[in-house]
DNA sequence: GATGAATGAGGCTTCATTCAT
DNA sequence: GATGAATGAAGCCTCATTCAT
């Protein structure tokens, strides 16, 4: 009975984000890996509901119905690229922070990284930011928490900064948010920053910017100090 | 014609803007009102592609037909709905400004107009990001040249407060965006920095956090001088 | 936003059966009736599942996208049309039985009529059969429900022959059931029957059959005298 | 070959029945079996269109492709479900009809016998009802054969009462009918009956109805006499 | 100018059937 | 013999747009 739309899908058990129906593990990786894959491309630059469903089984060289083995619904393939997306961005920032063990060095190495990993990805950056509205609540929610721990990584740097009395003392979740905006920034307004500064240079100056807002006299010092060694 | 049409529409003599069939001009501006308003609120609320022109018509309080004498198609009335928008931001911040002649309380006037704007509609903000994507290219830009314009002015805040020996040499260009990226943030983290703080407080201390950044020596103290009345 | 099946249909209020959107109940009422027209003859051809909305709305000569102003989904054409079928029903027997005074020949004219309509649609009597499974379980109560207003009226004839001392005590309940029964059986067993015999010859001995199991010694003679008047 | 295949399946060489491509009759017998029990089960509570091949796989504990191996289509499945239900009722009523000589105590048996084998499978007598339309004609007949012998075993039964001088001349075809839609009526009007009385008090009752209508003088006295050993 | 019924293309989703392993 | 991942046609339903009134 393929008919549409008059299955009263299960209220779904949620355990643990999306469902699939096939069972070797190893596959379903690697399918949802195609089919996010393509997912993101699609979505970002067409947008989600400029994209349909056989557009991204083209995309990932699948047939149409097989998307439904790994992902239950549109908005599931929608989930899927959106954690895939903010996962690489966690992803990337432990190591980069763990390259240095100066406070300052770390906070820097954080932000660069965290810039470099948007730049690279600017579109699933924009994407997250247009489309998280499209999903349900809940999983709006997962979107949300994954920003969340993203944040609190960044937020540990600043914190380390006060510590090391090279930061004035400052509400340390608004100003890790200065810090991600700035990042995102990029992603948003690409159209317009990249006619106005290269993104490497926009690391660095925002980040001598924040400095010159935070830092202590001891904590500018230190910056000036080391100021060579930042840029690669 | 169904859906999709947007290929099949006869080239469009019309450049700039949208075009209606009705002509007496009164009435045009208040049917467009009727539905610009309608049209904002349930974009905001349940996004472009999940609100039906039927929906647009229903809260607007006239016929569906109604609607296609004063818009062409589904996506102008998106158009004529986020430069409203826009222009609503546009026309705030001049009489802000001019109320004083200060550069340092212009730009913190500037500023706090913005954000009190924004946070004022903070779906339409939103909306602004997620739907500018959805225009074709044309009107996209129409978009982004109104957001130019009101960086431009913040700009020129910014330019003043330098030429007055307050604020160090730095980027204009981007150091507006900072400002404004700022206000935006607001409402694309609403759901998170409204947890964090207080609007007033979000606008006081952001501001005190630029001048942090950009103040020269002369600069803090004046700042500090007139941190007082800067705050109704 | 055509999209299929995302749609969260709202839980429905269901206060009165099925909805329609159009709002001139002259106009709703002719384009049921055309819908409900085509969705008999079809469903009971092809059966419900083989049926597609598109035979529907060819069927009634109107559009797929109409058949939605008037029905919301496909079940609720399916409940529209058993509906139809059952008030058919339920409004062939009041008259049929006024038509006389005597318990016994109202009774054979309840049973006759009913008889009758059925055979008129024997399809859509053997469609209620196969098809009433297939709506969720409110919609088939409502189905039930009104079978059980029309075994009503034949066991009030019952009654009044129990009461006029022509038929023995028995449980009027089951015994109205017979007689329903009796009356679908044609219908259900068309292929088989119509081998056997003719469908007034099914009536007329059905209820010689029936008085036979049923009448006092009274009531038997009373059978007798009328025999020639009954059938027309 | 997606669903609607029924088309372009070539002409099926073999007339009478359903093939399989496994070899071992054993091994072909027990699969039957349980695809059988399982689709019964499943077509009976979900009826046959709302149940996928992929659930009768399930529940049958062997994987999809296998079911093919056994069947060739989805309509098979139904047809091997319908004639083994039908068989299993073919197949109670001979023994007990034989457990007595006596006419009328024979057919008491087979008419105990029918509607006890109706009762234990209810939804299984429903699904005959309900899915016998979904089959194509040629298999159609098949099922209704098996009605049609069945028949004839309560037919035979009738015949010797009759013999006997303890039913008067009737339409021994009809009269069968009768009968046996009395049992049918069981199943198909439980959501009701049971409301009404017990399922050993329809027996009983039927019968007794069955005796007024159809018992010569003799006939009914014999009924009389023996009615206490009837019930078991 | 205004209405709202009518249209119909197209998307999401399902599932009978196949086939490589 | 058995598996189950893969296919893709087709159905239900939506909604942007039109047009008769």
């Amino acid at each position: 009975m393929p008919r549409g739309s008059t299955s009263h899908r299960p209220p779904e058990p949620e355990q643990s984000q999306v469902q699939s129906q096939a069972l070797d593990p190893e596959l379903v990786k690697l399918r949802r890996k195609q089919i996010v894959e393509a997912a993101i491309k699609l979505f970002s630059e067409q947008g989600y509901y400029k994209t349909t469903v056989q557009d991204v089984a083209r995309k990932a060289k699948i047939s149409t119905g097989l998307i439904y083995h790994y992902a239950r619904t549109k908005e599931d393939i929608l989930l899927l690229s959106l954690l895939s997306v903010l996962e690489s961005y966690k992803q990337e920032l432990p190591p980069a922070i763990a390259q240095s063990k100066h406070p300052l060095e770390r906070l820097f190495n954080g932000l660069a990284a965290y810039c470099r990993v948007i730049d690279a990805s600017k579109q699933a950056t924009v994407l997250a930011y247009r489309s998280t509205k499209s999903l349900p609540k809940h999983q709006r929610e997962l979107v949300m928490q994954s920003e969340i721990e993203t944040n609190a990584m960044i937020e540990a740097c600043l914190s380390d900064c006060v510590k090391a009395g090279l930061f004035r003392e400052v509400d340390l979740g608004l100003t890790a948010y200065h810090f991600v905006n700035y990042a995102h920034a990029w992603a948003l307004k690409y159209w317009r920053l990249r006619n106005l500064t290269t993104h490497e240079a926009y690391i660095r100056e925002g980040f001598e910017f924040f400095v010159h807002a935070l830092a202590t006299p001891k904590g500018w010092r230190t910056y000036q100090r080391m100021r060579e060694q930042l840029v690669p």
